[in-house]
DNA sequence: AAGAAATCCGACTATTTTAGTCAACAATAA
DNA sequence: TTATTGTTGACTAAAATAGTCGGATTTCTT
């Protein structure tokens, strides 16, 4: 059973750091039975109402399920290892507006003169985002496997090794 | 002479998106002289007033220069071979503000139990944006050389390559 | 049955960011 | 001198973000 892929819009927000944190706390913690959201909220400095919010739409996307009453909260609905971070921050984060030229589709793009020089380029970047974000699981996580990914290979130049922040 | 490297906060707004474009048509057209700024609001589809506020910050980045008067306009600093994205981003888009758990910085990471278990993500994904728009220069934007780069390594396990958006 | 612990739900609000506009000024070429 | 273009700064409207608040519902425990 491979773990299913989702496509993420080149946007990173907060929301969707917090909602990476709390599910990697539930993968870190929740092994027996269900989490409650206090406890998370607790740990990660998250105020519930915000986790509340954030876990409903994690629950409409399938990646969690919930126990209602005392003793209740939230559980993983798959293993650490068969979470994508992708789908996670798709969930949470809403789909980017479509400004004048839009990744993924054409709009506006009939273009004559220099217009839409840059679509590739974003549409690259947001493969290369997703690609990334699709690699790692809640386990990798965990585990700390994440630090030391390979470079991502330049187009054409033979471009020197990118070591560090400028700076 | 190599190019500068740029550091690239993990946001990505259409700020940076416009600032691209307009650099792009810069290099695109502005091979003899200086180009004015009405043109490529013209070309490009972005406001003249909007435009000005960006090269303002361009060109504080030393990323233009600037020619007054009649026949005046913006050029290049430098060739488009040397101009990388991610110069162009930093100029424009400011620096993202520092959550709980900033990237880069460990503050507030004196992480007890499962806190700051995302940093690294958050890291290595900023680092492997840095290496991507570090890699592209004007020159590659001009020539369409962006696509079809290589994808990053996933951490550990050997993972499926990604072949495209899912849904 | 009562109460406590938890999820659920929807409306509301404050702050920040984005994406501009506008007006006035400065330099320069024709 | 006049038209063109850059320069600067203040101002603004709209959207997104990051929440808060109040209440309802479910379910376990006693």
């Amino acid at each position: 059973m491979e773990p299913p892929k989702a496509d993420v819009n080149v946007k990173l927000t907060t929301k969707g750091r917090y909602a990476v944190s709390a599910m990697a706390d539930l993968a870190a913690t929740g092994s027996q039975g269900p989490v409650a959201l206090s406890d998370v909220a607790l740990r990660q400095a998250i105020s519930l109402s915000y986790l509340e919010q954030l876990f409903a739409k994690l629950k409409r996307a399938g990646l969690v399920a919930s126990v209602r009453g005392v003793g209740g909260g939230y559980i993983l609905s798959a293993a650490p290892g068969d979470i994508r971070i992708a789908e996670i921050v798709a969930a949470v984060d809403e789909q980017i507006r479509t400004t004048a030229c839009a990744s993924g589709s054409s709009l506006g793009c009939q273009g004559t003169t220099a217009r839409c020089l840059t679509h590739d380029l974003w549409d690259e970047l947001g493969r290369q985002i997703s690609i990334f974000l699709n690699a790692v699981t809640l386990e990798d996580i965990i585990e700390k496997r994440v630090l030391g990914m390979a470079a991502v290979n330049p187009p054409h130049r033979n471009a020197e090794k990118y070591t560090g922040a400028a700076e």
